[in-house]
DNA sequence: AATGAATGAGTCTTCATTCAT
DNA sequence: GATGAATGAAGACTCATTCAT
């Protein structure tokens, strides 16, 4: 329950910014920024000119600097995005299975988040081949430290049913993370170093004997790949 | 053996290109490359323009084009100077403990690695931010199979020798790469999720475990942090 | 009438793009064809720059390519002018002397042109010599095509009531225009083959002969030059 | 005689500087001229680079210079082997009827004169497009002048032996190349205002009625096209 | 005579941002 | 709030020409 206590709280605490009060100012607002999400998606950040934004969007060029200050203060919005969906995945698979064993939710969050990572491929590919500013920088640090936050739950949750063993919760999550992040990323996007399918299989299995999963469990949770 | 073989063999095919033939070609060509460096450094890669660099080598606006054909083609020859930086530490930390067993050299060279990643930090940081084109992606999807051959090469020798058990000693290196890559170049730049010492020390713990090592070995070889 | 009628709608044609509403857009495009015009006469047209355009025009560099595509663009607009002012000496003249024969209003019609032609002559030259992209030789042909037009009309009705006699109106406008652009060009240019007027007179008389008017009639329409 | 004998010696006159000393010079500069005109050709004149030039003829760079002047120097020789083809075919077409009467032989001629410029089209095209500075169109020019002179002097003697009559034969003789080398290029180019064999058979019939041949001898040397 | 590295002025064009209406 | 014309600095890149070797 703790879980999906902060899994909702954290739910509502993102979405604080965007569900709550369709404002006026607030639908414009979304609307530029899916103009600039479909721009940015189709022909990437830099080659995508403020001018045709609002043309998109149908609204004047002045218009747009009344929403964002500048254009790359557009980027932590969509990144938000990202992380709202990422989330979401995690809470959903993790509850669904409520009643499993920490490790077993663990393989199905990883999952979840794995597909996620796949939906939005192409806007996170986008975000990072936009030139990171220091500011975008922190937005993305800020994602992985929420992101963090539940699975290092979780871990600490096995460690003490004594699923799990580990040094640090904290930087287990971290690691896992990386995975999710880089590792997986790349798989779907480059087939390196190995196929999706594959590198998911391998790096679960890596993570949970790193969590201390004798051999028989680890396969039971997710076996060897062909 | 074969590893020091190939290592030096792989030494000498990426020094072939810069450290062989001084030509006046060459020299001209580093020199330009330094002033691309600093700047780059210093301000980043779109904030500095070509007319920059030229004014900072010295020479004039064209002769930046007889020897890059753009200014994105300055980028894969600074990934390629930060590259052969991790391959040095690696090599020279491994072959410095050639009679060692295999996770202790593992432990070694990754430690290398870890303080080239410090020492590069700032090149890294730029190249990173640099847009990266489909090209520049390959190149560091280029470096990052290099930096993983004599990491597989180890984990390999160490699953023959009994030290180290693991599904796909190619991915186990991908893991690690990602760790170095990825959560080291945070931990440095960002001092999250912790501070670099106990975040090498956590990772290195944790991949030595999922490498199959015993609790004692672990610690033995990396002693857990304050 | 049908010529008259034709020419007062072709003139209306023409002008409606320009005469009819002095919207701002149009005064400010009017304003950066003027400077260019006047750069284009004094120094051609690859060796005046966008940049002297504004200059000359008094607005910001930018402002240029919000009211022509890129340089180039600006040829069909020029081109557009000179046509106009064939076009109307034409038509002022042929409409001037509505009663006389084919052949006379034939006649005053070149001569007509061929003051245009004088009056338009660096304009035309510029034309000329600026490298001209297929889409601009199209706009030349277009041109071409709408003075023959006139000629056509006055060269057919002249077949219908016996003062000319040729196989194809079409082609014999045709031809007359190649004396018009080309050789009066010349003529007035270099006054080569001969200084204008004789060229003119021998030029017209020698269109007469070949539309069949008698040897009498020639001489009476336009004497033998001294 | 007169006509074969000017023509000898036009024709020596042309090739005095191209055929007489194969001097080592002389090779050199053909070989940048051949380069010159293959990359003209393909790629026109302002999008052909010294350095291209050079590439393709196999020098360095500064050799180009110790040839031509400028760049610009290269086309009046190009505009020379255009001139060159066409007074060849010319002579060789009435030289090889020179019992016929001189209408004929006009339009012999001519006709020979319409094929020379199909097989030139493509150098004519790039010279038309080449910005022609002010010695540019003194070499066209002079050009014109020199296909003016043989024509000029068929005319002549087709008014002496009757078979013409016309007030100027010099300026009739100007008006047949109008045809030939402005009407007949675009009727090549962009069959217009016809393809060219109608083109040429009204422009050749046109200009005979125009130079007095009787309506039967017109249609005998030149048959009215379908 | 030949080279080819070096020059650097000059090109066109883009675009984030402002501001008067 | 919304507009959209105007800005103008900045950009990457080209290329005819020179000159030391």
């Amino acid at each position: 329950m703790t879980d999906s206590q902060s899994a909702s709280s954290r739910r509502a605490r993102l979405a604080r910014s965007t569900e709550k009060a369709p404002t006026k100012r607030e639908l414009r607002r979304a609307q530029l920024l899916a103009a600039a999400r479909k721009l940015f998606l189709a022909r990437g950040f830099e080659q995508s000119s403020v001018s045709a934004i609002v043309a998109e969007a149908g609204v004047a060029q002045g218009t747009f600097y009344l929403y964002f200050k500048t254009k790359h203060a557009v980027l932590p919005h969509l990144r938000l995005e990202v992380l709202h969906a990422y989330l979401s995945a995690w809470d959903h698979a993790v509850e669904g299975e409520a009643e499993a064993p920490a490790d077993a939710r663990l393989v199905a969050g990883l999952a979840a988040v794995r597909d996620a990572v796949s939906a939005q491929r192409d806007l996170v590919r986008m975000l990072r081949q936009a030139s990171s500013s220091t500011e975008q920088q922190e937005v993305w640090l800020e994602g992985r430290r929420q992101m963090a936050e539940p699975l290092c739950a979780l871990i600490r949750e096995g460690v003490e049913d004594g699923s799990f063993r580990c040094d640090d919760a904290w930087l287990a999550a971290q690691l896992s993370l990386s995975l999710l992040d880089d590792l997986l990323y790349e798989a779907m996007e480059y087939e390196r170093p190995a196929p999706l399918p594959q590198t998911f299989a391998h790096g679960a299995r890596f993570l949970l004997r790193a969590l201390r999963n004798d051999e028989a469990r680890v396969t039971a949770l997710v076996p060897l790949p062909a």
